[in-house]
DNA sequence: TGTCTTTTGTAACGAACACTACAGATTTGG
DNA sequence: CCAAATCTGTAGTGTTCGTTACAAAAGACA
């Protein structure tokens, strides 16, 4: 037996706060500036989302089902660990800049979504080595240490974007972080 | 005419705001916490250091000169940025995961910083502008995108160590990061 | 229409926040 | 030893935090 609807779209709610944690922060950003922002009372917020950290966990699977999907679909869908690479870093350097939206990455801000890099950095790693048990890459690559390396550089290019770099100087910082890259004995 | 003499040392307590800034940032560190850990009362604290945001300025101020510090005297003491960028890297896998410090680089934590990050890049590329005038770097170096590119593995380095990273994987990424130092044309 | 269910706005809760009024304690200078 | 000056601990200030009690409003089903 249903009851009275919502008055607002859940989406969209979820997108605006989305949003607003992406470019404060989950301390920084409070409940009265979510329902301020939003325009949905405390009781219907919680109501629909449960409390603050639920609905930030919420944010967060959908951040990665969206706007940070596309470091995963590189990984999934490029041939070999160099050609992810450098799709990962030149996309960055034009998502992390985008103008409708908060800079850098949502996931690499939050100290407390470690888990999530880490897998990230996993992932990466196991491409880097099945490239080189084919061969692809030089047999003295170590997979872990490269994987490290780019996460390093993909966090520096989010953190410069928040700084206020350009997308140039972000597509100089993949360009030159991609010379790093292990080329093949002939 | 003077009256009741400080009963902490101000140098000491200092250096445990500092560790808590570094540790956990300025909005995530109360008044409450800094009075708990160094045993100085709220009136005491903001008699000898003012407000917080005062308190916050002279922390930020002496990690720069003590913790924060190599990265300066390695592009003032080295004589060429390649050995300046290397000692830098060198040295942060070694301060960013010292065992009785947080973790990381107070600055390039603090979003509010950005004038200091700023200003350290442009140090560098002035280096690196003056090794390729003399020769040492080759012509076709872009002296900014170089320093950018330093710029964004120092800060990767730093969120690794917050996010628990070894010095083993600081120190790879540092000699891969190395690799994409530009080599003289023969 | 009447009843049941769910959402809504108002208005509050206790806790934690940065900060300070005030009075007693402690020191130096006269 | 007295008086002026500085520091200390207690106990507050008003504000904001996340969260919720409550009753009116609104739609679904009998």
């Amino acid at each position: 037996m249903a009851g009275r609807r919502r008055g607002f779209d859940r989406e969209e709610v979820l997108d605006q706060v989305t949003r607003a944690f992406w470019r404060s922060g989950y301390d920084a950003t409070s409940v009265a500036d979510l329902t301020k922002l939003t325009g949905v009372n405390p009781p219907s917020l919680y109501a629909a989302f449960g409390d603050k950290k639920a609905l930030f966990n919420e944010v967060v699977e959908r951040y990665r089902r969206t706007y940070g999907a596309f470091t995963t679909r590189a990984v999934d869908e490029e041939p070999t660990a160099r050609l992810a690479v450098e799709r990962v870093l030149r996309e960055a350097a034009v998502e992390y800049i985008a103008e409708d939206r908060p800079r850098g990455c949502l996931i690499l801000s939050a100290p407390e979504l470690g888990h999530l890099r880490k897998a990230a950095i996993a992932a990466l790693e196991d491409k880097i080595r099945h490239d080189v048990d084919t061969g692809e890459l030089p047999a003295r690559t170590d997979p872990h240490a490269l994987a490290v390396y780019v996460a390093a550089v993909v966090r520096g290019m989010s953190d410069l974007a928040r700084d206020g770099a350009t997308r140039e100087e972000l597509h100089h910082v993949a360009e030159v972080a991609m010379s790093a890259w292990p080329s093949p004995v002939p």
